[in-house]
DNA sequence: GTATTATTAGAGTATATACTCTAGTGAGTC
DNA sequence: GACTCACTAGAGTATATACTCTAATAATAC
C-alpha cells in the first residue's frame, strides 16, 4: 500500500479512536514509523488529510442514498439505507464530533459539507416519499415531509454523540457498532404515527429488532471495553 | 462585580463567541485586562472555570424544566419550556458544541452531565404525560413516551450544529436568537400526529409561527451579521 | 499603626504543535 | 555509469498553550 493512503487510513483509525482534536500531525507519523516530513511530503497540512477523507466519507454515503428510480421502494430498502448510514457514520465517526471546528478551519469543507448535508435531506425526503408510494407509510404533503427529513437528519447525525455522552461510564472508545445501530429504534419511532395499516405490524417488528437493552449497561461494559 | 465573576463572564462570552477550543486562558485573561496569574490565583485551570459554567448553565435549566404538579399543563406552559430551553441553549451554546471533549478531559462534569440529561428526558417525559393529561396530545404508552422525550432532546441539542454547519455562508458567530428558535418548529413537527382534535388548530398555529424564512438566508445574513 | 490575608502583576517555563529544510536513498532510464 | 525523480529521514523552528513563581499591593482585623 502506498504511503499516502497509509496516512489516510491510519488518521482516520486515529481520529475514530481519539478524536481528531488529539490527534497530532505527529501523532500519526510515529503511529505509522514515517518521519513528519514524509507525512508532509504527502500532505500539505492537517486540513489536506481531514479533507481527503470527507471526500471518502461523502461518497460512501452518497453511494448507500442512491435511491432507484426504476421501482418501487420495498421495506428491505428502508432497512438498507437506515444500516448503511449509521454504518458509515461509525466508520467516520470522529467526523461529526468535531464538525463546527472542522468547518470553521476549512472553508472548501464546509461549502462541501453543506452541499453534502442538503443532498442527505433531499434523499431521505425521497425515500419518504417513495415510502408512501409503496403503502408503507401515508403520503404527506411536502412541508410536513422535508420538517420530518431535517429531523431525521438530526436524530441521525446527533445519535452517537448521545450515546458517547449519556452514558457515564463509558470511554469514547468504548462505543458498539450494535449501540450505535440503535438509533435505528430511535429513527423508526418518529415514522410510527405515519405508517400504513398494511405495514404497521412489520415496521414495529423490524424496530423491535433494535431496541436498546433494558439493563444498566455499564457492568457489560467494564468487561467488553478492557 | 468581583474577578471571579468577571472571569465567568467573559469566558462564557469568548466561548460562545469563538469556541472553547479557540480561547485559552492568556485569551481571557488578555479580554479583562487582568494577568494570567490573577486568572490562575481565582481558578486552579480551564476545565474549573468551564465546570463552574456549567453548574450555572445545568441550574437555569433545571430551573425553567421544573414541573408544577399541582395543576394542570397549558398551552402557555408548553412554549415557555421550549422558549426556555433555547434560551437556555442559546446562552451556553459554547457547550454542547465541544461536549465530548469537554467530558473526556473533566470526569466530574461527565457524571454531572450525565445526570443533567437524564433529568432533561425526565421533565421532557412528564411534560409530554401531562400535555396528554390534559387534553392536548394523545396519551401515550411510556415505551413510546420515552422514546419521543429522547428524540425531541436529539433534536433540541443538535439544532445548533444544524444551523451553524449546514449553512455555508454563515460564519459561527452569524446566528441569531430567533433562528435557533426555529428549533421549536422542529419540535412542534415531532408533536403533530399525536395532537388531540381539540388542539390541533392552537397548536399548528403556534408552530407556524417558528417557520423557517423560505428565502435563502445569505443576502440578509451579509447585512445583519457585519 | 501593625499584622494578616486576599488579590494582583508580570515575567517565566515546560511542553506541544503544525510545519520546514536539508540531505539523502533507491529504483528505474538512457 | 550518470541522471532523474518519487519518496523518506530526522533534526529543527516559530509559535502557542496551560500553568507557575515571586514579589508586590490593597483590604481588613486587631
Amino acid at each position: 500500500m502506498k504511503t499516502r493512503d497509509k496516512i489516510l487510513l491510519s488518521s482516520l483509525e486515529l481520529f475514530n479512536e481519539r478524536g481528531e482534536r488529539n490527534v497530532t500531525t505527529n501523532h500519526i507519523a510515529a503511529h505509522l514509523a514515517i518521519s513528519p516530513g514524509n507525512l508532509y511530503y504527502h500532505f500539505r497540512n492537517k486540513s489536506d488529510i481531514i479533507y481527503e477523507i470527507f471526500l471518502e466519507y461523502e461518497k460512501l454515503v452518497d453511494f448507500y442514498l442512491d435511491i432507484p428510480e426504476d421501482r418501487a421502494m420495498t421495506l428491505d430498502d428502508m432497512t438498507f439505507y437506515l444500516e448503511s448510514v449509521f454504518d458509515g457514520l461509525w466508520s467516520y465517526r470522529f467526523f461529526h464530533r468535531d464538525l463546527e471546528y472542522l468547518l470553521d478551519s476549512d472553508q472548501r469543507l464546509r461549502q462541501d459539507y453543506r452541499d453534502f448535508t442538503n443532498r442527505c435531506l433531499a434523499s431521505i425526503s425521497r425515500i419518504f416519499e417513495k415510502l408512501a408510494e409503496a403503502g408503507i407509510i401515508e403520503p404527506q404533503e411536502e412541508d410536513l415531509r422535508s420538517a420530518m427529513s431535517l429531523n431525521v437528519w438530526l436524530v441521525i447525525t446527533n445519535w452517537m454523540a448521545f450515546l458517547k455522552t449519556a452514558h457515564a461510564a463509558e470511554e469514547s472508545a468504548c462505543l458498539t457498532l450494535t449501540e450505535l445501530k440503535q438509533g435505528i429504534y430511535q429513527v423508526l419511532t418518529l415514522e410510527i404515527p405515519y405508517l400504513t395499516p398494511a405495514y404497521r405490524e412489520r415496521v414495529m417488528a423490524l424496530r423491535e429488532k433494535y431496541r436498546p437493552a433494558l439493563h444498566d449497561r455499564d457492568d457489560l461494559n467494564a468487561t467488553l471495553c478492557k
